[in-house]
DNA sequence: ACGCCTCGTGAAAGTAAGTTTCATCCGTGG
DNA sequence: CCACGGATGAAACTTACTTTCACGAGGCGT
């Protein structure tokens, strides 16, 4: 299937600079640099002539011109117009705390606090500002349709993976997640067409998960991935790509924000196939919830 | 060209477009046609080359570089940046995104996003601003010098839980979640004086968590609670209270918020405990991180 | 191991964009 | 009627941007 042309392809409107953060492991070493000093200061960098841009990332003009391709330009004025626009549209004066960046080591707990929150914060919203509502709503539709839906994950992604069976069991979708690798291939060999296969995985290249794609899709079923990097090798199996926008940070933070961002997804998705039948889904969520009444304790105290 | 002494270049503020506007007539009168085009539509005008502007102003290059010189600016690349910062500046913020609500029937996949998004990232920095960083400390103090940590939550909150568990455990802390009510008890009444215990429930009535949390604390163990409502019963058996704010909507939505903001609490948690002792915890995370190279597949695909 | 191929890369050639120079034009006042 | 000065565009010029090409490193099949 060589180099599918994707569906969700040139779809990028909100951020560019959580555009170009995403494809950054995409790029070549010396384009990875220009896309640092981009993503660092995109001010900066629209004020910038190319010769001055392709010195400071130590590489030649042409590099640059790459890269700007890579992102989706056509040149590179049009890098520099849009970055400027990017820049000035964001308002925020972040003071102290510290953007996309690594806890300092002397932090206090209420740094490390607003610097958590305001990270998970972003990748939420930038997560969907990016989203392409057009390919959402194929994949709602696929699920909606489906006769059975599988969702794969490992390891972090699992929870996510298993939260989202969990929404769709209740809405009465036949949903279905396995944490072992094995028992999720068998799965994918009974899937055929009609049926819809989700994988998640935030660096999108966690063999397991994309091996068990590949499964479904040559079974016949609709195959949807979720991951941060639009051109990880996931979206090769995947007629339907979703991403998140977490900016890579460091491993810990990136982490969570990262997952945030998928159940955020997860969630539109969820709430869009929930819409196409609003009474039915209802009725189940009602009849879920009434289920577990019998585990709750008695209501809220009024006052104290 | 000695003559006006034009308005002081470099300085001249917010407002380019009003500036251009303001001192049009002081201007030749080709200047003024590229002036007329660039203040009706600055966005346009900064995607044009010079030479198209020139055209569309009926005049020449040069006309428009003294136009960009008599506005202040040092040359037309320039006045493109700017141009192109005061547009993207004017955009006008979120339009008709339905706060807090609920998902109006009607509504399309975009606006569903839209909301979905927007309350998701609300609650995760209204959570941030109420958490009392005090009491975090006092948590993170209790967790770092823990025996043991036993976290318990069910349902939807089980996989916060489960998160928790992991994340401790990726940094070398013994901590422990159980699915299983009973196996929990079993756990909780092992516990001891020095040793954590804690309880994950949205709605803070979860006859399981509450239970379980009860016996740990009668056992010796400091126990905490991590719930949405500060009132509700499961404080009651905690010795710290931590608070999620994600807003009541309805059961639906509510529900993705919330755990978006119990994940966040956990993270600050988490990372508070992991800054104890940064090069212990960072080579931990290293080691497990590395344990799972084996399952990545080749790096992120170059160009498309 | 060998050679083949692909890919990333920068040097340099080529093209287009932006800037300067300068001659012309036109109205004005001597 | 002629000098004068400002406005203007053509063209020369410079700089920025883009393309082409050849080299070298790393991977792959024979």
């Amino acid at each position: 299937m060589a180099k599918s042309p994707k569906i969700s392809a040139s779809h990028e409107p909100g951020g560019l600079i959580v555009h170009i953060s995403g494809l950054l492991p995409s790029l070549s070493p010396a384009e990875q640099r220009v896309a640092r000093l981009v993503v660092a200061d995109p001010a900066a960098a629209a004020r910038r002539t190319i010769t001055d841009l392709a010195t400071a990332a130590e590489t030649s003009e042409a590099t640059v011109i790459r890269f700007c391709r890579s992102v989706g330009m056509d040149g590179y004025p049009q890098l520099r117009i849009r970055l400027a626009a990017e820049a000035a549209r964001r308002v925020e004066p972040p003071d102290a705390r510290v953007v996309g960046g690594d806890i300092p080591p002397g932090a206090d707990l209420a740094q490390i606090i607003a610097t958590i929150a305001f990270n998970d914060a972003r990748a939420v919203e930038e997560t969907a500002e990016q989203l392409d509502p057009a390919t959402c709503e194929q994949v709602v539709e696929a699920i909606a349709n489906a006769g059975r839906i599988d969702i794969y994950g490992a390891g972090a992604s699992g929870f996510v993976a298993s939260d989202f069976q969990q929404k769709l069991h209740r809405i009465g979708r036949i949903a279905f997640y396995f944490p072992d690798v094995h028992t999720a291939l068998t799965s994918a060999a009974l899937l055929g067409r009609g049926d819809v296969a989700v994988g998640i995985s935030h660096t999108g290249t966690t063999s397991d998960v994309i091996e068990v794609l590949e499964q479904a899709r040559t079974r016949g079923a609709v195959t949807v991935a979720l991951t941060n990097f639009p051109r990880s090798p996931i979206t090769d199996v995947a007629d339907f790509v979703l991403t998140t926008a977490a900016r890579e940070t460091t491993y810990r933070s990136g982490a969570t924000a990262s997952r945030l961002a998928q159940l955020t997804v997860v969630d539109c998705l969820f709430v869009g196939v929930a819409a196409r039948n609003r009474s039915r889904a209802r009725k189940a969520l009602e009849a879920t919830a009434e289920a577990v009444l019998s585990h709750r304790v008695g209501a809220n105290r009024r006052r104290g």
